[in-house]
DNA sequence: GCGTTCTTTGCTCATATGAGCAGGCCCGCG
DNA sequence: CGCGGGCCTGCTCATATGAGCAAAGAACGC
């Protein structure tokens, strides 16, 4: 673009979008044709010299959106707009209500929707409106919180979310991780921990979160880890846990003995859902978020703009490293 | 407005705004009329969801500029976007930039046009284009600087101006500030500068900047005046020099003694100008900014956008004390 | 200097949008 | 229970805008 032009287009952008004029108006003003300035118009925006921003809590980035499914070859993308967000909670909760959303509108509706839980779950929970959905079972993928916490976040948010949609929760009646293995396949094999685990492979749908690999983490918290557990899987590699699973940044199960103590479903039958829903927000999560899209983990991904970036830029950098 | 309603009305303008679809599409999108649609959009706009920005070093704010004109009383004001521009001198440049186009746009061109020297007319005067105007004489309205720079800081701005415009340039012969009275009124009297002074006077236009009342100050810098000096008139009140003479908040002369020894256009003929520009940029100089908008020593203003809206509030809360 | 090719310009026409209005709905009030 | 009054809806119509095209102009090679 010319030099000159470049400027008249930008007096004609802030005589259109500042102040209102037509672009005949305008065309007066500048002396020139109308659709001279319709094409100096376009050239602004062309060029990057409009910038339109949508500012609400509950805004969306569609054409982030857009680019996630493409690279990340997911069925859906949601990215909620975190632009002047510096707040972690706030994005956390920005999201979970953009996942709730997300589920209100979802359709065909999942008769059984299999869930996890943890802080972001819960979130969603809360976010969702009475009446959501026209009777929706929930159960529970992964073994629940009970050592410490006070009883139930994780069966509060399974249980909200049934009642919220008129259905009703099956809770894994278990822990999430045992410490012998002879335990968990006993515990396992128990008919009432069996059934429910066969209802949450059979389930339509999947809506989970992810936690990363740090002292932080729900199960050290909830007592199933200690944080020096963690910091040995983080150097064997670990990205974050996933239904109570620890993972590499390649989706790979980090410790196998670990993992077979751990209640739940397989990660393979997430790979496998026809849909399942992650809901992962905050720069804290964003190696865990590439590890559950780069494996697959996932078919629709609720996060933030800033995930949403970095998962796009990692994965154009590394199919086209030009 | 409904909750609901606000809602639509972003997922609305996510749809219209990124991704460019149309009313009538956004319509069958989320099961409205288009009018509908149209309506929420405007919702949108009017609650300032939607933010419209012009991304260009050479962007102006022609909201802000209405404003401006409308608190202030200004004939006209040229506001340059800052945003994003956390570096004085870039502000600075653009500003002059700004002016520079102001004066190369002017109509009618002056055929005298009064000028004061400093950073920023230095500025200007490098960022006019040659053949800016067809014969603009160009005439020093304040004594120059010479005594430890490089000879003629002051006299390359008012020729650079005046060759770029093909005509020719006046200087006044003289230093900027006297050590004694009778010595000014020597050289006052003194019929090569007398003459100039005329001139000066009977200007059709001035452009003038203002400096800070710190010891950055152009006048300390050319050793007229000690940082002392400058420490001492603050303490009176000073808030900056305009055309070399220091002022006070509203505008009056801070120390009458000094000021009789200043060589240079009295303020009161600025103040009574059809036409006099002032250029004025950056955060140091917010006080002096509006000391010279406050006491109509200009009738136009060239500024950055923080420094508009400094003036802005002041003006509406000074006037309209809610 | 001349023809060729590519770009830019000003246009026609189809489409998208906003103003303004009539009818219907909901609310409160008598 | 019936009756205004205000608000929202969906419309018509005028206007603003963008797509596409032919002609003018500029740049280039020969």
């Amino acid at each position: 673009m010319i030099e000159s032009d470049e400027l008249l287009s930008i007096r004609a952008a802030e005589l259109y979008y500042e102040e209102d004029k037509t672009q005949d108006e305008i065309g007066s003003i500048l002396a020139l044709t109308r659709w001279k300035v319709g094409r100096l118009l376009a050239q602004a925006k062309a060029s990057g010299f409009v910038r339109i921003e949508i500012v609400h809590p509950r805004a969306r980035r569609l054409p982030v959106e857009r680019r996630l499914r493409e690279t990340c070859g997911l069925s859906d993308a949601i990215v909620v707009s975190s632009s002047g967000v510096d707040d972690q909670d706030e994005l956390q909760s920005r999201t979970a209500q953009a996942a709730a959303d997300y589920l209100a509108t979802l359709r065909p509706v999942p008769r059984t929707l299999g869930i996890s839980w943890g802080r972001t779950l819960d979130d969603v929970s809360r976010h969702l409106e009475d009446g959501w959905a026209g009777g929706v079972d929930v159960v529970q993928i992964n073994g629940g919180v009970s050592l410490n916490r006070r009883a139930g976040t994780a069966a509060s948010t399974a249980v909200t979310i049934a009642q919220k949609a008129g259905g009703h929760a099956t809770l894994l009646p278990s822990p999430a991780i045992l410490e012998r293995l002879e335990t968990k396949r006993a515990i396992e094999s128990d008919r009432a921990v069996a059934a429910v685990l066969d209802l949450a492979a059979s389930a339509d749908a999947y809506l989970f979160s992810a936690g990363a690999a740090d002292a932080s983490s729900v199960l050290v918290d909830s007592g199933y880890l200690t944080p020096d557990d963690v910091a040995g899987l983080v150097r064997r590699g670990a990205v974050g846990d996933v239904v109570g699973r620890y993972v590499d940044a390649s989706g790979a199960i980090v410790d196998e003995g670990l993992d077979e103590r751990t209640i739940g479903l397989p990660l393979e039958r997430l790979r496998a859902a026809q849909l399942s829903i992650a809901v992962i927000a905050g720069a804290a999560k964003h190696a865990v978020a590439d590890a559950v899209v780069s494996s697959g983990l996932c078919t629709v991904l609720v996060t933030d703009e800033q995930t949403a970036t970095h998962l796009i830029e990692k994965h154009t950098n590394s199919e086209d490293p030009s």
